[in-house]
RNA sequence: UGGGAUGUAGCCAAGCGGUAAGGCACCAGACUUUGACUCUGGCAUUCGCAGGUUCGAUCCCUGCCAUCCCAGCCA
C-alpha cells in the first residue's frame, strides 16, 4: 500500500540508512502519557505518529507511563489510558512500562553526574531560585554551583533519606548559567517531594524531573526515535546533554511535531479536568468531551478517529484543524458500516385516511443501502404513523419537497402518499397531518414512472420503541451563528429519570444500548439543528465555561 | 531588545531549482426509495513581504514582517 511520507519518516529513513546513526537497528518508538488525566483526540494524533512510525518501518512502539511526579498521577488514569489505547486498536505487545520503574537507575546516573562534577546540590529556596534565575541577557547565579563533589554527594544521599524538607534543595545539572535557552541554565534534575507515588508508595522522596528522567527512560528501553510535541524543541539540547553525559545504553533521537489543535474544542488536560471537576460535564466520558472515551460514548468509531489522525498529516506548523474534518471521517466510516434505522425525534402524527384502521403490513428495509450483506429488517406500516415535524410544512418554503397540502412524498420503503390536510391546536401548532396513500406504489415504487422528489422517514404508531434521548449542545459553540452548529443525540438508559425528550423509534432501535449514540451520520432527517431545538434541553452554560477556556479559532482578514 | 520554531487557498497539507499534488469546506450540475451517499465541473497566474543569485526560485542567499513556544522544584 502506498503511504505518504512525512518529515519524521524522512528523518527515520536517513537514520536507518547505511551510515545513519541507527543503521542496522530496529526502529523503536514510545508513547509516554503522564497518567494524570484521560486521553483525548490530541493524544490519538501522537499515538498514530508513535505507533504508525514504528509500524511503517517494521519496528516497535512501547507504552510507558511517564509517572515522575507523584502529586499529579493516579492509577485510575493508568487503567483508563490502556483501555482507550486498546479501543483505538493500537497494540504495545508486552512492552508496557512505567517511568518510575527506572527510579533506581535514574538515581544512580544522577550520582554519576555529581561524581564527574556535572551536577550539584543547590540550596536555593524556590523563591530564591526564581530571584537568581537571571533574565534575558542576564545570567543566572547559584552560590552552590562550586560546591565540592563530596559535599553534593553526601547531601544528595541525605535528600534521598528524607533528611530535608520539600523545597530545601534540589539537584541541578551544571551546564550554562548564561545560556539564552533557560532550560540549560543549570536545570533542576531532582526535587524533594514527600508524596505517595501510585506505584512506588513511600519509597522515594526525591523525584527526577521530566527533563532528566525522560531521556534516560528512552535510552533504557532502546528507543531510537523519541517523538514529542513542539514545545519540547527547547528541551532537546538538554535531552541530548543527558544522553551524552550519563552512562546510558543507547542514544535516542528526539524529533518534535506540532500537536493537534481543533476549533471549537479545548485540548488542554488542565481545562478538561476543570470541566469534569467543576461538573460542567458528567465526567471524562461526557459525550461533549474531546476525550477518547467521550468520543466513544458519542458514537465515534476507532477507525474514524484513527483515520482522521492519519489524514491531518504531520508537520511542524502550529495548525488548527477544523472539526468538520473529524465529522467527515466519521460519516465516511458510518456511511459504509453503520446499520440504518428510521427515527423520529420530534413526532407529529400522520394519518393515512384511506388506509383501513385494522390493517397492517410489513416491509423489509435494507440496513445499509450500500452494503447488502448487512441484511434487512422488518418494519410494520399502519394507518397512523409518526413523522418528523420538519417533514411537514403548513406554508412550504421554496424548493421544499416534503409534505405540504397537495404534495406527494414517499414514505421510505412503504408508499407514496399525498397530503390532504392537517389539524392544529389553539396555538396553531400542527397536531396531525392527513394524507392518502396510493396502493399502486407499494414498497415505495412508482410503476407509472412518476417522479417523487421527497422521501421521508416514519414509524408505526402502534409498533415502535420509545427511546429516551438527550440532546446535547456542543460544548464549545461556533462563533458564527450561521455555520450549522449541530447537536447530537444520546440514548439514555430507559430506566433513567432524566427524561428530556420522548422520541419514537423503529423496533430495531430496541437494541440500542444505554449511551449508544445511535446517530451522528448527517443523514438528512437525523440531523438536528440547535437553532431549532426546543427550550429545556440541557444546554451547556457557555458563558461560565468559556470564560477562560475558550480559544476562538484564528481568523484572518 | 535573549533563545527555539513556523509562515503554500477558508482549514489541513504535498512540493527539496524546471514553471503550484491531494483532502476538508464551499459553489454549480447530474443521479438518488435518506434534501444523505455517489458522480461531474469550479475553487492559489501564485507560495508572509522586499531585494539578490540563476536561462529559470515556493524551493538557494540577504533583509524585513507576522505568529507560536520558553524564565515550574509540571510534563
Amino acid at each position: 500500500m502506498e503511504e505518504s511520507k512525512n518529515f519524521i519518516h524522512a528523518f527515520v529513513e536517513e537514520d536507518v540508512a547505511p551510515g545513519g546513526r541507527f543503521f542496522g537497528q530496529t526502529v523503536h518508538t514510545r508513547f509516554p502519557p503522564e497518567p494524570n488525566g484521560y486521553l483525548h483526540i490530541g493524544h490519538c494524533k501522537a499515538l498514530t505518529i508513535d505507533f504508525g512510525t514504528a509500524e511503517k518501518y517494521a519496528g516497535l512502539c512501547n507504552l510507558r507511563m511517564d509517572d515522575t511526579n507523584p502529586v499529579k498521577e493516579d492509577v485510575e488514569y493508568v487503567d483508563a489510558i490502556q483501555e482507550d489505547i486498546r479501543w483505538l486498536g493500537f497494540s504495545w505487545g508486552d512492552r508496557f512500562f512505567y517511568g518510575s520503574d527506572y527510579f533506581e537507575k535514574t538515581y544512580e546516573l544522577a550520582v554519576g553526574l555529581i561524581k564527574r562534577g556535572l551536577a550539584y546540590v543547590c540550596q536555593l529556596s524556590p523563591e530564591a531560585f526564581r530571584e537568581h534565575r537571571g533574565d534575558v541577557g542576564v545570567p543566572a547565579t547559584s552560590p552552590y554551583r562550586d560546591r565540592p563533589v563530596e559535599e553534593s554527594l553526601a547531601l544528595f544521599e541525605r535528600m534521598r533519606k528524607g533528611e530535608f524538607q520539600e523545597g530545601d534543595m534540589t539537584l541541578r545539572a551544571k551546564i550554562d548559567l548564561a545560556s539564552g535557552n533557560f532550560n540549560m541554565r543549570d536545570p533542576v534534575l531532582y526535587r524533594i517531594r514527600f508524596a505517595h507515588h501510585h506505584r512506588q508508595g513511600e519509597k522515594w522522596c526525591v523525584y527526577p524531573m521530566y527533563d532528566f528522567a525522560h531521556p534516560i527512560q528512552d535510552a533504557m528501553e532502546g528507543i531510537t526515535h523519541s517523538l514529542c510535541s513542539l514545545e519540547y524543541e527547547d528541551h532537546r539540547p538538554l535531552y541530548d546533554w543527558v544522553i551524552e553525559n550519563t552512562d546510558v545504553p543507547s542514544k535516542p533521537r528526539q524529533i518534535e511535531f506540532a500537536r493537534l489543535d481543533m476549533n471549537y474544542t479545548v485540548m488542554s488536560k488542565r481545562k478538561l479536568r476543570r470541566l469534569v471537576e467543576e461538573e460542567y460535564v458528567d465526567g471524562w466520558d461526557d459525550p461533549r468531551m474531546p476525550t477518547i472515551c467521550g468520543l466513544r460514548r458519542r458514537g465515534y468509531t476507532p477507525a474514524s478517529i484513527r483515520n482522521f489522525c492519519e489524514r491531518i498529516g504531520v508537520a511542524k506548523t502550529a495548525s488548527i484543524v477544523e472539526y468538520s474534518f473529524l465529522e467527515y471521517c466519521l460519516r465516511e466510516d458510518l456511511n459504509q458500516n453503520a446499520a440504518r434505522a428510521m427515527v423520529v425525534t420530534r413526532p407529529v402524527k400522520l394519518t393515512i385516511t384511506n388506509y383501513p384502521g385494522d390493517k397492517s403490513e410489513t416491509f423489509y428495509v435494507e440496513n445499509n443501502p450500500e452494503n447488502e450483506e448487512m441484511g434487512s429488517r422488518p418494519v410494520t406500516f399502519s394507518r397512523e404513523l409518526w413523522i418528523e415535524q420538519d417533514d411537514f410544512a403548513a406554508l412550504p418554503p421554496k424548493k421544499y419537497n416534503r409534505l405540504y397540502v397537495g404534495n406527494e412524498v414517499r414514505l421510505k420503503a412503504a408508499y407514496i402518499v399525498r397530503c390532504t390536510g392537517f389539524n392544529t391546536d389553539a396555538d396553531g401548532n400542527v397536531t396531525e397531518v392527513m394524507a392518502e396513500y396510493d396502493p399502486e406504489t407499494r414498497g415505495g415504487n412508482t410503476p407509472d414512472g412518476r417522479k417523487v422528489r421527497g422521501t421521508i422517514h416514519w414509524v408505526d404508531v402502534n409498533n415502535c420503541a420509545d427511546v429516551e434521548v438527550r440532546l446535547y449542545d456542543r460544548l464549545f459553540s461556533d462563533p458564527e451563528p450561521d455555520s450549522g452548529d449541530r447537536d447530537f443525540i444520546e440514548c439514555l438508559n430507559p430506566d433513567s429519570l432524566k427524561i428530556l425528550s420522548g422520541c419514537k423509534a423503529e423496533k430495531a432501535l430496541e437494541q440500542v444500548k444505554p449511551h449508544d449514540t445511535f446517530q451522528f451520520l448527517r443523514l438528512g432527517y437525523f440531523t438536528v439543528d440547535s437553532r431549532n431545538s426546543r427550550p429545556g434541553y440541557p444546554v451547556f452554560n457557555r458563558s461560565v465555561a468559556l470564560k477562560d477556556s475558550y480559544k476562538p479559532a484564528k481568523r484572518t482578514g
